[in-house]
DNA sequence: TTTATTAGAATGAACGTTCATTCCATTCGA
DNA sequence: TCGAATGGAATGAACGTTCATTCTAATAAA
């Protein structure tokens, strides 16, 4: 559609200072760095609806009185309300996805990182890790096909780190793992921890401590 | 806003079936009949439609459409949206929950049919089986309170039965549990199944045949 | 047999509301 | 001053829901 379409999207957002030496109308960066700004604003509350609502039940009215502006204003910054959605989802399988995976080095870890994203999704104070928009996303990717691009490409990136960290993980315990080998424990290691997200949601009065003893065996099963 | 609300909407179905011995016209039972047909017809037209854009985007309109009939008719049979997504929610987790449970009575079986039911979400043929709706209607319960006691409901008994199993398996391996270390044992398989869910959606190659000797290989750790 | 009556099933055109989106007058910073 | 930034009203489409009406088929009356 039609497309205003101002600085945004360039990447980078310069944090610029005004140094501005031959200006043509406006400091260079500046406007950037604030359509960046307004852009995240956009976001935040956008991600608090969707946390709230739903992708669909939640109104363009409704992220714009969270964001404290106008619904025409997002309209500068965002095409529609779709891209929206899409960059919710990029941003938060960002966030959710490779936290500390390079950190990984032993089944010690995994596990305890895996049992860390539960207690997060549980306590439901960081927008960054919510359950319901973890699973709605997911569900979102099952039916829209540009969704389910940036969900799959996210994955394929997850799986590439889980992987490196399975190998340390195995190497620490004395054995070797192929590639191959590795890549399907990282694959089981996802399918676990996305259950738990479902867990958290289905059983809200589970705890990471009671889950601890057995996930350890199981992750330790995992690596053997 | 005027309510003229004439003589009409005599507010109940009524459906048949006489309190009168002798009803004058119609069979006893066949009315209702007829309107448990016409609610299951919804119920399947509505299944397909939240399956293909889910509960909030899935309108009225399309449901009638794909039920063959008008929109004005499903009022009759329900008194409201909200009614046909929680009539789809309780009857989605009866199919897709306790499926056979009863019939798990070893490892290797309780291995089988949780990768039977990742194959069956995979194919997507099949309506009672579907992942998106899963993951749907799991996010909606950590948003809706009615929702979310549906399903809390449900869990519990699926953790029941499945408790059940794991202690038939581990009594077929020569081991014993305690209740309690059924019970978290059948937590993590509800989770690693949900899992399944999940992974079906983010990684559609993915075959039940790759997974199932590292399947195997937990699953017996679990038990152990 | 024919006709009149009846009641539930079904329709489709509205209802008022809310939706995403557009447009424009105004404000603000330079 | 000028152009970018902004709020808010306006738009038409689509929403869930309701309602007067029509259809269908069986009964009751003739």
């Amino acid at each position: 559609m039609s497309e205003p379409r101002i600085g945004s999207a360039d990447g980078g957002e310069r944090a610029g200072e005004g140094v501005s030496g031959t200006v043509p109308g406006v400091a260079p960066g500046a406007a950037a760095t604030r359509a960046a700004r307004q852009r995240a604003r956009i976001l935040d509350a956008a991600e608090r609806c969707f946390i709230e609502r739903g992708f669909h039940a939640a109104s363009m009215a409704h992220i714009a009185a969270t964001a404290g502006m106008s619904a025409g204003l997002i309209y500068r910054y965002f095409g529609a309300k779709n891209e929206i959605v899409q960059a919710i989802v990029q941003r938060h399988l960002e966030t959710d996805g490779c936290v500390a995976m390079r950190r990984l080095n032993t089944r010690e870890d995994i596990c305890t990182e895996a049992l860390h994203m539960f207690e997060r999704w549980r306590r439901r104070d960081d927008p960054s890790m919510n359950a319901a928009l973890m699973l709605e996303l997911t569900a979102e990717a099952a039916r829209d096909p540009e969704i389910a691009q940036i969900v799959r490409s996210k994955d394929q990136t997850v799986n590439q780190e889980l992987v490196q960290a399975v190998q340390r993980a195995a190497r620490a315990d004395g054995v070797h793992l192929t590639a191959a080998a590795a890549y399907m424990r990282a694959v089981v290691l996802q399918c676990m921890v996305e259950g738990l997200a479902c867990r958290v949601v289905r059983d809200p009065e589970l705890r990471a401590k009671s889950l601890r003893p057995l996930l350890t065996k199981v992750i330790a099963a995992l690596m053997s």
